[in-house]
DNA sequence: TCCTGGCACTCAATGACCGCGAGTGCCAAT
DNA sequence: ATTGGCACTCGCGGTCATTGAGTGCCAGGA
């Protein structure tokens, strides 16, 4: 019998926890019935669910896996997962359905991520490679994590306060009103508009110098410190100006810190309306509020450090039938900002968490060339 | 009896054409058959309908509208009006519909521009006051247009090619590399680095200010021309340096030409999925397609024109479902991009218009400020 | 000539009914 | 502990009759 899902996937069972770890689950007596052919059935569960969208019973669930016992045998079992939580019966005489219970068990424990086929693994190249600045690296991504999740995409940019000042740039649009231009070394540009009283060429070519002098080099969050004296340094005349500027200066770091997200492949959503019908509007809802999105995305975790929520871990009611996969990026293993997709709870896990691992690793060093 | 939509929408049904216009319609002959009560007929069709969302019968006509004739009549009329493909029928016992060239009729001759209540004014007012920036604008906008409407909005960035130069900004960052920055009247600011052979301090000033001189207060689609011979100005050891910089400031130019457009209010989709449930995957691929959103916002028109696409007119076959109401908007009379919103045919075509109008002429006043 | 009431007709929608079959839980036997 | 057998549940899909909104047509009347 060929098996081409069990080939790929294999990952050990463990019968013990690692020293450190618990299992999941409410007690140690609850453990000890989840011996090694009830998770066997649980991985199967999830898989056929997966790929066939519909409740999985058990006669077909010894057919596609040749798991050498026979459906009465894996109905007791399925009892059991039942009782635990791990799934769940839409209607009486139906198969059964993971929980999300169920989904985070088989994530835990039972699957490992799936390394990205060489054909994916060009299109990320070729798909990347050709970005030829910031913005077009998180357009080409979302749009990337999309096409090969199938799946909604959701890019966060490097955040401003994690990343360091390249250059910061003062120009004289007319005498009273200076644009001021920060560049970090993430390669983002913020600008802004500062009236002031009017300065001098050379006074601004000074004021300039000296600003850069200051902060260049040095991290955003590290920026308000460095130029808390810095007007002192000025002729009295001449400070209510550099008050401004830096006022603005600060303005633009501390503004942008609410960080930016672009999202992509919402089309997708349609090709599983199937799934969830009534939820589409909520989820369409949430994706457009970008406080929610920032929270999917999440705290800052380690550069390709995978995060999976699923179901009601997403804490919106209206998501509760979708999971998130995330994950860091960034530059010499430093992790500027989080990216990652959103898809039904019924995703294919260890694919996309390979896609989304794939893709984070790959914009961290385009980053890191830049 | 009470007849509160009547009332706000009283527009005068003309029995001829004004001089130099002519009645849509394929022939004379069948413009005769368009009299009085027809169109009156067609547009209470238009109104029940939209209001409803159910085809609508003549029984049901006449008591809602106080039309002075049976039923009986009424039917006669909806079936001249049928044959000339202004309604039609789902099925043999069902009521009528209003198809595409029905809507067309009623929004050409049969309706007009629904002023906003006080209350949205203010809304308007309050949402878009605050705005600090470009970005800001045009974000607000989107948001604004989405929830007045409860449609998809879209919004087009002020178009790089109708505004004019600024300033123009030259930043060594290092050497050898150059960061040109491109302001425009309009409040956006482009940027991208150049890799030149390195250039003196003062060089690169006199090359800022006479790259100024030259293309300050002009328009972007006459730069190209002013600054083909600039580089025989310079020595001919810079002259690379010179040309390279150049090229930039047109790619920027030519790239950027390529319209930025911001989309909101998916959300408003799912309202009505119930209307079309097969086609709400089509119409999200193409609101994803940066192309097909210009091709529906569509060539720039006057500022405050209100154009109105009705399904098939939009040209797209997963948008057959869909109607686009655009409008220009600009400074000074200007227009420089487009706005607009996408809804289900069945729209509020009065209210939609007007919002946009009203959206389109204040984004307009809030750039004369700025 | 245009309008109207009447009448027969059509057909989508609704709900009751029913058989099928996938799937289950339980139990006695191994 | 596992298994085959068996009775039971219940959603799904098909058929069928009913209903009612809506129509087209026609003959009579202003």
């Amino acid at each position: 019998m060929i098996r081409p899902l069990q080939e790929r996937e294999v990952v050990d069972v463990r019968e013990e926890p690692r020293p450190g770890e618990t299992w999941p689950g409410d007690s140690r007596g609850e453990d000890a019935r989840l011996d090694r052919r009830r998770l066997e059935v649980l991985r199967a569960i999830v898989q056929d669910y997966v790929s066939t969208q519909e409740p999985v019973g058990s006669k077909a669930l010894v057919e596609r896996h040749n798991l050498g016992v026979s459906p009465a045998t894996i109905r007791n079992d399925m009892a059991a997962l039942e009782e635990d939580g791990y799934i769940h019966q839409p209607h009486t005489s139906a198969g059964r359905v993971p929980t999300d219970k169920g989904y985070r068990l088989f994530v835990d424990r039972l699957s490992s991520v799936k390394p990205l086929s060489s054909a994916e693994r060009n299109a990320i190249h070729a798909f990347l490679g050709g970005a030829v600045d910031l913005d077009d690296v998180v357009y080409r991504t979302v749009r990337l994590l999309a096409q090969i999740t199938r799946q909604v995409a959701v890019v966060q940019y490097p955040s401003l306060s994690r990343s360091a000042v390249r250059h910061v740039e003062l120009v004289a649009i007319t005498p009273s009103r200076v644009m001021l231009v920060l560049i970090t070394d993430t390669g983002r540009v913020e600008q802004r508009f500062v009236e002031t009283i009017p300065l001098g060429e050379s006074t601004l070519a000074d004021l300039r110098a000296r600003l850069n002098a200051l902060i260049v080099g040095h991290r955003l969050a590290d920026v308000p410190g460095r130029v808390e004296d810095f007007a002192e340094q000025f002729v009295h005349e001449d400070r209510p100006a550099v008050d401004a500027l830096v006022a603005a200066l600060l303005e633009v770091i501390v503004e942008q810190r609410e960080e930016r997200v672009v999202l992509g492949g919402t089309a997708n959503l349609a090709r599983f309306r199937q799934d969830f019908p009534d939820t589409i509007g909520p989820v369409l809802e949430a994706l457009e509020e970008q406080m929610v999105l920032l929270k999917l995305l999440g705290e800052t975790t380690g550069p390709s450090t995978l995060t999976v929520r699923i179901g009601h871990e997403t804490g919106y009611e209206g998501l509760s039938s979708t999971s998130v996969v995330t994950s860091g990026y960034g530059r010499d293993g430093d992790t500027v900002a989080q990216l990652g997709v959103l898809g039904p709870t019924r995703m294919d896990y260890p694919g996309t968490m390979g896609a989304v691992s794939a893709v984070a690793r790959y914009v961290g060093r385009i980053l890191d060339q830049a």
